[in-house]
DNA sequence: TCTTTTCTTTACGCTAACGTAAGCTTTGGC
DNA sequence: GCCAAAGCTTACGTTAGCGTAAAGAAAAGA
């Protein structure tokens, strides 16, 4: 009783469109069986569907993350040549996912830098209301 | 003395092109000084432009990065509702950092898994070497 | 001063990742 | 059994982010 889905399941639960996942499919990132002409995705296909979506918000093109499942596919037969590269592209995948934890970190800091400048604006516009130094008030307090 | 750059100094140290410092500063990222007709850029623009490239690896469009920007650049100036909305996308902006470390989490994951099955699998070949059960080698030990 | 870089603008080209439309088949609900 | 909804293929269109070439001006080194 392996649970399957339909393509437009799929769509709706990763919020994308048909179309993207069968582009996925004409690009080789995903081979779907058939009943018919109609597609039926595995839990398996699913799971890639996920890792697809999860490589491009970290900002993988489809080409990568294709090569990298064509790597994995092949690693349990790989020979010893291809399983030491196999080797080393993983830890240059982890060098790329460090690089971005310190971009996240410096983002972060300048949006705490950003929030701060934003609220002491707004303090100061409030102090500025507050002590009669409004412009373009409707209702000025006395006149 | 205010330090300065020339465009291909920029793209140099930032390992970039020339053609995309000009593209950024078509699309209103950057707005160097001249000195007739030759671009100057000054520790500031050298900032934004690093801003940019974080921007980039953290998959954000120019367009995503330029309206940060505008965004920024009006801040002091802000009204009370240009500020708070200024607040609420920098709460935005943390929430898809957010993600991403989710991501970087699970992907970290992913490539131990996939690195003890490559370990995994060189092992196994080399005990099939080490008790004669080569098949491609080029001078097995005895015949 | 001459020549070789480095800079400029203009403009067409290209790839990735889909959007969108046309036209046809299949399937689920009444 | 019928019809709308969902599926399919084919194919052209679109946007972002540059690459690349042409043709000329300015700056720097010999």
């Amino acid at each position: 009783m392996t649970k399957t889905y339909t393509i437009s399941e799929l769509a709706n639960e990763f919020d994308i469109t048909v179309r993207s996942i069968r582009f996925y499919e004409d690009s080789g990132l995903l081979s779907p069986s058939r009943r018919g002409q109609t597609r039926i995705y595995s839990r398996k296909d699913r799971v890639r569907l996920k890792l697809i979506l999860r490589g491009k918000r970290l900002g993988f093109s489809l080409a990568e993350t294709k090569e990298l499942f064509d790597l994995w596919d092949n690693t349990s037969q790989g020979s010893e040549q291809q399983l030491k590269l196999m080797l080393e592209i993983i830890e240059q995948k982890r060098e790329g996912l460090r690089q971005q934890l310190s971009d996240i970190a410096m983002a972060n800091l300048e949006l705490d830098n950003a929030e701060a400048r934003c609220r002491d604006a707004l303090t100061e516009l409030v102090d500025k209301k507050q002590s009669g130094w409004e412009k373009t008030e409707k209702e000025p307090s006395s006149r």
